[in-house]
DNA sequence: CCAAAGTGATTGATGTGTCAATCATCTGGG
DNA sequence: CCCAGATGATTGACACATCAATCACTTTGG
């Protein structure tokens, strides 16, 4: 590999990083993390908005303790609940509260904002559609099967 | 925003995600995380192999707590040792051990050919390119010098 | 010189992620 | 029917990140 691959692998790697952090803190003042922002996000999409833990936890791509872990975390700070499952007395089902229904309502525009802010506005359309292709394509190499998840 | 920018987003998130945890669990093998190498690798580039705790912070763009924290463990594993300063009492000065000089060389080979089959062989060099701007491009945004750091 | 502000580094609390182990329940072949 | 193995979910132990607070030492302005 040259050193011209591996500076574009970290310059890759530090701007990612950097833009993560950047919207996690914007998140943050909405008092939520980037984990609870997903959580919350796949739990509005959900029918009903209650969703089987395991069926959650695909959809998100998490471990299930992972999930787990983070649902007790949630459960505590009322943004979300689980209860027994009625056709299957192993499973969980969880669903949002008020509460977490309202502080995600409150979360998403500006979360939105900032992520055309600091992303999509710092690009050219061109570099924005080989940024797009070069994702899918990296992505596909690690063999997953990159469903669309748009909120 | 687009609801395709969007897309976009998810996924580039999602693929470095994903390009992140690979490497890192490939990197376990020789027994360290990410972060051990980081300040592994800064610390092999240094004088002497031994720099300032501050330094050595300013260097990898780390919060000077974390790594108080993580040298603690990874003086506890032998990686590493802290002795205190000789022109500022305060200070600590940090250096690899003979273990942790060993303990990177033997990690350094494979993590440099991980990168290369999952990052630097899955682009075509067109897309490389464009990903080398995008990310110089998206990075100068967040007002960051991005001082190149190659091993 | 010396108090107050600044700097180098650590600590503790809390939240987060991973792994391996566990527990309860479900299901299918005998 | 029944139990062996699969499956849904949780737990505990540990590594890691962040924040605010702290401690020790250094610098500096009067």
């Amino acid at each position: 590999m040259t050193s011209h691959e591996l500076a574009i692998w970290r310059s890759l790697i530090d701007t990612t990083g950097e833009l993560r952090r950047v919207l996690g803190a914007e998140l943050q003042e909405s008092s939520l993390s980037p984990a609870d922002y997903q959580v919350l996000l796949a739990l509005s999409e959900a029918k009903d908005r209650r969703m089987r833990s395991s069926e959650l936890a695909k959809t998100i791509d998490w471990e299930r303790s992972r999930l787990s872990h983070h649902l007790g975390r949630m459960e505590l700070r009322r943004l979300i609940r689980r209860d027994d499952c009625a056709t299957d007395s192993r499973g969980a089902e969880v669903s949002l509260t008020d509460e977490g229904r309202r502080v995600f309502r409150r979360a998403t525009a500006p979360h939105m904002r900032a992520i055309k802010r600091h992303f999509a506005d710092a690009l050219t359309p061109a570099q924005f559609e080989a940024l797009a292709e070069g994702a899918g394509r990296a992505a596909s190499r690690e063999s997953r099967l990159d469903v669309p998840r748009c909120p």
